[in-house]
DNA sequence: ACCAAATCGTATGCTTTCCGAAAGGACACG
DNA sequence: CGTGTCCTTTCGGAAAGCATACGATTTGGT
């Protein structure tokens, strides 16, 4: 899951950036409205959290721009006061919410899963179960046949990634993507690593290899 | 949710008045016992944070006066003695509670929510469990296979939290935002200080440790 | 009112753990 | 059989976490 942070305060901004990120989301900041606008028009992200107060292109105006170019994200405004301004409500559509300053990490993150689901009509599942492969989201735990599994965060993220795509196959490219930051260009075969890495504790002492690799197009989960 | 609060040094009013506020609390005023006790008799409170120290009719008085009146609204006592005076132990009941100014507004908050709950006849716990370890939250004692632990404030709190979240990841930002105020300036070590004090406590003399760090992430704690 | 003790945030090094980079071997496919 | 893709291992820098020390502030007793 990516969101994008748009927020100048530096002091906000890294707060709740880093809450997201230790919450397991894929997080991009921009810290002005226009550089928010561009990143939006060229990554996929599945929320925006957008700050009123903006400088140079105003938070009102970001989401102004995005509606009438047809992108449709979900967005959670962040507004210093306590009323909804008549020109909030008018912008937001169904798939948004609003949130005044101050408030609790824990109802920013209920209302980004309630959005998340929403938007995607898909009821968020706390576990994922492939065969005898257990992947906890709240917990972080992750079992094979009863053994419990310690895995590290990217590797973590790789599974729930493979995961929720079991039977279908996932590119490196897409890997990449969901990862590492947008704008991370590594020359290196990163991917390769981390895939082996997470094999290791999966597959390795396993007669039934559950990760496959496609040639030239990257790989899948199967139950065996 | 409806709160009263009679407190006669503005300051502090308007501070604690515009936390409620955006807790999302429906908050009245009165700076002196006598209006206080007028608010009370004509509307209904779910709460009333009430000062010792008041111009006029004291906030014992006041207290007094609603209960011979059989106004039973549950009420945070705020005073800036440090010690339980007996009058006011006298005048408490089960769904009361007390604080010592200054206090932090994450605590009042805990408090508030705790002392609805309890007003509600939502049953509250008075101490939680987890395998040998207990925490009682009436007398706010801590123990760990009959051992007596003497737990600091913060401490205390941040054990309560991962205690309500067994098995549950909390996220270093999460425990910030609880047991500190909201975007308190997280360029410090704070938390890390805080878990290693507990640790040091509940774990270090025991070879099964209960405290796990989930690194990126925060902290869990997990009965052995 | 004063002093000792306790508390708690900050600062600072140390240790551990990650994880990206690189390199070479293995394998698949044409 | 050759080329390109993928696998595996190793290494080192960087980051995260841990422990300790210190000092400001508070507390509590005389």
């Amino acid at each position: 899951m990516r969101i994008l942070v748009v927020e100048d305060d530096p002091k906000i901004g890294r707060f709740v950036i880093e809450a997201l990120k230790q919450a397991g989301f894929a997080v991009d900041h921009a810290d002005n409205g226009d550089d928010g606008l561009h990143l939006t028009l060229s990554a996929p992200y599945d929320l925006a959290i957008i700050d009123i107060m903006l400088p140079g292109l105003g938070g009102l105006e970001l989401i102004g721009e995005l509606r009438s170019r047809k992108v449709m994200i979900p967005v959670i405004i962040l507004s210093a006061r306590r009323s909804v301004d008549d020109r909030i409500a008018g912008l937001l559509r169904g798939g948004d919410d609003y949130m005044t300053k101050p408030f609790y990490l824990s109802e920013l993150l209920v209302r980004i899963h309630a959005l998340i689901r929403r938007s995607t009509n898909v009821v968020e599942p706390t576990r994922l179960i492939v065969n005898e492969l257990v992947l906890d989201l709240q917990s972080r735990e992750v079992r094979r046949g009863g053994q419990n599994l310690a895995l590290q965060a990217r590797e973590f993220s790789l599974l729930e990634l493979l995961m929720r795509n079991v039977g279908r196959p996932v590119s490196k490219t897409m890997i990449l993507e969901r990862l590492w930051d947008y704008n991370f260009d590594p020359q290196t075969n990163v991917v390769d690593v981390l895939v082996c890495r997470l094999r290791n504790k999966i597959d390795h002492e396993f007669t039934n290899k559950m990760i496959h690799t496609i040639r030239g197009v990257g790989y899948v989960l199967k139950s065996p």
